[in-house]
DNA sequence: TGGTTCGTATGATCCAGATCAATTCCCATC
DNA sequence: GATGGGAATTGATCTGGATCATACGAACCA
């Protein structure tokens, strides 16, 4: 998802005239329904989500959501990319991730928002009240089996992080993350792969925990020795091979 | 828990003579009633849950289970501290956390250890095979979401490591390290606080992704300084407030 | 009891990445 | 097409932690 040229959100969908239409065909016409947490849920269980659930857009560089805020709403990613962040406590801000096309949003049973999140470029959404997702969460067993299994996800990939930040060297931290970016970005066709947005060199670096001229060298290096190349709005991935090399180069 | 004089663990657990036994009164006695993972639970599901249980004990370094095994079980540790980590593929060991009482070990959809498990002292749990656990979460949804809220928290926990490896400075990531884990042995009763096990100082290394050098000198200057001093079998805070200026100070 | 090993401790050197400092590029907007 | 601001880029320098090397003590055990 969120590759290729990205199917312009229709704005519609906040006002309340459509609302209603947008609503009962959410999950039928949604290619997510073989991804992320929605593939998880059998028919039925989307019917029920899709009966709660709103379809929200939300432009680019613009915040869906800030840590520490009351938990309204939790979401999930139809189209395009997100920011996940933490601001810590001596001001820095760590990026947790970039949240795409099948990721749920928050916890529903967190009552604030335990990070902030802004969209990287337009953003289409499903929005459930927070209330409504816990209610069915009680309701369907099944449902939240799958919630614990994602959140256990996750988890997965947070050490994924861990591992990554405690890489010493620049270059295969840099290369292991492009390759796992590349890799989440993958659709089936599209080869060879490519990242569709354009991810800020800042937000590399807060989420490697580096600074953003070393992001930038190191960027710089993989471009010019042409194994990375990058587009107008994204990253093209121009030699595996010596990526996966490089990564491993440790 | 893990705090003070440690309970030492009674080998006859493992005895099918006593198995019953232990088995039968195993929640009821048990301190972590009050604490993490079966805190969270009600008197009757900790009922079925000590239906199932096993106590078994496990010495000082011996490992409890390792990474990519088949999960058979799944634990709750009662007593003791364990180091859980994983090998990267480029043969680094990442060590993802400090295992204490009331820590739920292993996640029961797994069907493949995702962590190995060390003890770093005399350790006690309570073990469960991952089926029996398997089906009490299908039977009792609360217990299910109780298992989706710990998952949560320990996602939080991990997200709590990514911002202290992103830190530069090797001071506050020890001193933040240390705050942590001064604070989640801490008991009510016991001031000032105290790790009631010696962490090795590789552990420590391979947590925070620096080298045992660099722990080494961090900790020395530490103690020399008079923030905290090593025991027999431990660590001791001596002055918190300077620890949290380390802390703070990036 | 001597020997091996593992954890801890400490010194000397080196270097990758942080830091400081401009400059250029890219757009969005006027 | 002028203008302004954020992001990207590039250079020069500095430094903290990695690396290498060695030594010491305690536990283990043959």
């Amino acid at each position: 998802m969120a590759s290729g040229p990205v199917a312009s959100p229709r704005k519609e969908a906040d006002s309340p005239r459509n609302f209603f239409a947008e609503k009962s065909r959410a999950c039928g016409y949604c290619e997510l329904r073989s991804k992320g947490f929605c593939s998880r849920l059998s028919e039925n269980q989307k019917a029920l989500l899709a009966e709660v659930s709103r379809l929200v857009t939300l432009e680019s560089h613009k915040t869906l959501f800030r840590q520490g805020e009351e938990a309204d709403n939790v979401y999930v990613v139809r189209n395009g990319m997100l920011r996940l962040y933490q601001r810590m406590l001596d001001g820095r801000r760590q990026v947790i991730g970039f949240a795409k096309a099948g990721d749920l949003l928050l916890f529903p049973f967190s009552e604030r928002n335990d990070y902030s999140a802004d969209a990287l470029d337009s953003v289409y959404l499903c929005q459930f009240r927070r209330q409504d997702f816990l209610g069915l969460l009680q309701r369907e067993p099944e449902l939240l089996s799958a919630l614990a299994v994602i959140t256990h996800d996750e988890l997965t990939r947070a050490r994924y992080q861990i591992a990554l930040l405690s890489q010493r060297k620049a270059e295969p931290k840099m290369a292991q993350f492009l390759l796992a970016l590349f890799e989440s970005c993958a659709r089936p066709d599209s080869n060879p792969m490519a990242i569709p947005v354009r991810v800020p060199q800042a937000d590399i670096a807060d989420y490697l925990g580096m600074t953003v001229e070393t992001v930038n060298r190191t960027m710089a290096r993989l471009v010019r020795d042409a194994i990375i190349s990058v587009a107008k709005h994204g990253l093209d991935l121009l030699d595996v091979k010596r990526l996966r090399e490089i990564a491993e180069s440790y």
